[in-house]
DNA sequence: CCGGATCCAGAGGGATACTG
DNA sequence: CAGTATCCCTCTGGATCCGG
């Protein structure tokens, strides 16, 4: 999964690095994560910029993963819905950490800008 | 910092993992994590396979985010240490549920393989 | 409706050589 | 010692078309 070696340290943070990794892992998961499962024609919807190759591709491999459920109707026309494993439901246990995070970095950085800004005046 | 656009969705995640994103920042940062401030020679040490051009730019874009702090002393034979900052020091807060997430998920699949291996003898 | 197959651009990352 | 500079290659992700 990981593209080449154990890069010779710290297996764990690397499996954590891979299940998270890809453009669009931790979107999809945000909104799986929101509960009730969810077509795939939903989340198509749910992240507008995505296309079907890449939301197909993710999905699959978080399926391998055992993260996300996948399940097939058979009827016409398909109908296909995803939705969190129990044992994908742990995420939350560092994705909520990241989101968080995440939030106050981008404040951080705009006040950091701010400051600049007020250096740059003074001179 | 990232590639395109806003994804339609969630900055808060999308901004860590910019600071996470790069195959060697979440090690050197484990590591810098440690406690003391390590010269750029310490770090190449710690992390047998990574190259000299790598460590650069990663340490840079990390310096750039405000996570690490570089100090060069004037002295020949060049002398540069890098440790964390402050600020940095938060980051702990997303990189040990990582961690630690990572180390069980290894044994959730560990597991899940000796499962397939026992349900392959019943057949 | 869901997604497989193909083709393609570009970024990220590696190897190596050179420099103050 | 601590980097730049250069070249090259792989792999991700995007666009598009096709199929059950």
């Amino acid at each position: 999964m990981s593209k080449r070696e154990p890069a010779g340290c710290q297996p764990g943070l690397e499996a954590a690095m891979d299940i998270l990794v890809g453009k669009w892992k931790p979107i999809i998961l945000l909104h799986l994560l929101q509960g009730e499962r969810k077509r795939f024609s939903e989340l198509q919807r749910l992240i507008p910029n995505i296309t079907q190759k890449m939301l197909t591709a993710q999905l699959r491999e978080l399926e391998e993963q055992d993260i996300v459920k996948r399940v097939v109707y058979p009827v016409v026309p398909p109908r296909v819905e995803y939705s969190i494993t129990e044992y994908g439901l742990t995420l939350d246990y560092i994705l909520k950490p990241m989101h968080d995070w995440g939030r106050a970095h981008l404040k951080h950085m705009q006040e950091k800008k701010s400051q600049l800004v007020e250096e740059v005046r003074v001179e």
